[in-house]
RNA sequence: GCGCUCGUAGCUCAACGGAUAGAGCACUUGACUACGGAUCAAGAGGUUGGGGGUUCGAAUCCCUCCGAGCGCACCA
């Protein structure tokens, strides 16, 4: 790419920009080259020419760039230029992905920024529902994909452990302590008659004692089920402490939208003018028993953040919740945070089917299916790897025969059965023979290279792409896609080039370190999604 | 009614301005004395919901209609 860009800043005259965006890509059909390029159709309405001819001079200033790396190229359709890449060219691509290491596709993020993803969130109210896996799994590949482009990430998990719902909580289960009735719109679910079990005297306590109790029953249980997904957060903020203190980030933030002029007094209850901001309507933030709202919480939440020197907020809401987006969009303006810097992904719904039901859930029915039990029955890489195989704006139907029958429908295990049998191919090789195979300088043949060889190859440097595209889009389902296609390239590679005995031995140290490299960059893309990479399945 | 999101193979989805729209599952046919068959090869399967526009080029951007999901509290 960088060539290319040589090559086209070469003809244009001075003072004229070469467009940006410049495509390198691998084209989809068959004898279209290694590589081909969009430039010359980028740079035809500025140069006032026609594209094939504009491609024509590009591809002679790039055979310059590139010498003998270049074998041929070829002008074709539009105005793109094919370009054939030697094999030497690709011998040479595959020492810097092997060199790379770990470190293969990392800190491309220019420039790299401090970035918080807060997500999950669920109120301790309940035990966290399948659904939740979804957010757990997309928000941790999120944060895993951001850190290996470069950015320094810190994950959050902010809850609510104040208000009507934790109140209601507490005097749910002392309801079921009495065994009274269940309060009006109360919590029914099993798990309340374990936390009256695990509260002694509950019934007793102030109502205030026994919510807080029962939150940090919950949380831990959260906490727990999170470690077991493989889920780790850098904290847990508490919604309390925004009201703590004198003044406290919530008075603060009351303040400041006060003295920009964004917040007043109507009905005896305090609003956010978020209308300004383009929300559709304005916004309580004290009520007029004088009780905050939530809402208010979260504008001290988001103060209390720009105060950390964050530079970028990505904050995953449910679909449920979109129409959050624009009142928390309109907060952060009132607060005169840049627009720029505050992203709320949506992501949709997981739906849960059963034989042909589709599994209603509600937290306060207690009618639901729990992260656990999604986890007992599925296991944690199946999980994770379906939650993330999907765009996150698209909704996902979980199928729980299905899943519970593990099925080739998760591709998690094709991609892990082709790790497996690389770290079982290599290992029936004496150690040294291998570290021979990938020292730098190893002879690696000058032999041409076998289709599916190339083919590989170029699917292992795709990978950097695929990171900045996975950043840009906040959609780690683009690393589910690779890791599934580089399985593939593999397993087409070992079908039809033998690793083991390949004569001469140049050409069997170069398939070791081409399976090696692959090995690598497998486990690096399952590790960005959080699936483990099992050396044998 | 207003708003947000989504309509792509029989099913589940990918492709987010590039060439003849790709995978998996299911279906049909074939391959196990094999560096791991949890595999592989081949076949069949499409007016990208309809219409219009922008562009050298549109599944992709814009408009409109149709359909689906979700929102539209001094709850969270």
């Amino acid at each position: 790419r960088a060539a290319v860009t040589r090559a086209a800043a070469a003809i244009v005259s001075d003072g004229v920009a070469v467009p940006s965006p410049i495509r390198v890509d691998r084209p989809k059909r068959a004898g279209q080259g290694d590589y081909s390029t969009n430039v010359a159709m980028l740079l035809a309405p500025l140069l006032k020419a026609a594209p094939r001819e504009i491609a024509e001079r590009v591809a002679t200033a790039l055979a310059r760039e590139l010498g003998a790396e270049l074998v041929r190229y070829e002008v074709a359709g539009p105005g793109f230029i094919n370009l054939f890449l030697s094999d030497a060219w690709h011998r040479g691509a595959l020492r810097t992905v092997l060199d790379a290491g770990e470190r293969f596709g990392a800190g491309g993020a220019d420039p790299a920024c401090r970035v918080l993803v807060e997500f999950v969130s669920a109120n301790p109210t309940g035990p966290l529902v399948a659904a939740s896996g979804r957010h757990a799994a997309y928000g941790d590949a999120l944060s895993r994909i951001l850190t290996h482009h470069g950015h320094a990430v810190s994950r959050e998990y902010y809850f609510n452990d104040a208000g009507s719902q934790i109140q209601l909580l507490g005097e749910s289960v002392q309801a079921r302590a009495c065994g009274d009735e269940i309060p009006e719109g109360g919590y029914q679910g099993e798990y309340v008659r374990d936390l009256v079990a695990e509260i002694p005297g509950v019934a007793d306590l102030p109502v205030a004692e026994a919510s807080a109790r029962a939150v940090a029953l919950l949380l831990a249980q959260i906490k727990g089920t999170l470690e077991r997904y493989g889920v780790h957060y850098d904290q847990f903020f508490s919604e309390r402490t925004l009201h703590e203190g004198s003044p406290s980030y919530l008075d603060r933030a009351l303040a400041a939208v006060a003295d920009a002029g964004h917040s007043y007094e109507a009905d005896g209850a305090l609003w956010l003018r978020t209308t300004t901001f383009g929300d559709d309507k304005d916004r309580v933030l004290r009520r007029s028993g004088g009780a905050p709202t939530y809402f208010a919480a979260d504008l001290a939440y988001l103060l209390q953040k720009s105060e950390r020197g964050i530079e970028l907020q990505l904050l995953p809401v449910g679909s449920d919740h979109h129409g959050y987006v624009a009142r928390m969009m309109a907060a952060w303006a009132a607060l005169g945070g840049d627009p720029e810097t505050l992203e709320l992904p949506i992501l949709q719904f997981v739906h849960l089917i059963e034989g042909d039901e589709r599994a209603a859930m509600s937290k306060r029915r207690g009618d639901f299916i729990t992260l656990d039990e999604l986890l007992d029955e599925v296991g944690v890489d199946a999980t994770r790897f379906f939650m993330l195989q999907r765009s996150q704006d698209r909704t996902v139907d979980l199928d729980l025969d299905l899943a519970r029958r593990e099925s080739p429908e998760n591709p998690v295990y094709y991609v892990q059965y082709a790790h497996a049998r690389i770290v079982t191919m290599i290992g029936r090789l004496a150690e040294d023979r291998v570290a021979g195979a990938l020292a730098p300088g190893a002879p690696w043949g000058e032999t041409d290279l076998e289709p599916a060889e190339r083919d590989l190859i170029q699917a292992l440097l795709a990978f950097p792409d695929e990171i900045a595209e996975a950043t840009e889009r906040r959609a780690p389902h683009r690393i589910a896609g690779y890791a599934l296609e580089l399985a593939q390239q593999f397993t087409a590679f070992y079908r039809d080039c033998k690793v083991i005995g390949a004569e001469p031995a140049t050409v069997e140290s170069f398939r070791i370190a081409l399976s090696q490299s692959a090995r690598q960059t497998i486990a690096l893309a399952l590790a960005l999604l959080g699936v483990g990479a099992p050396d044998s399945m």
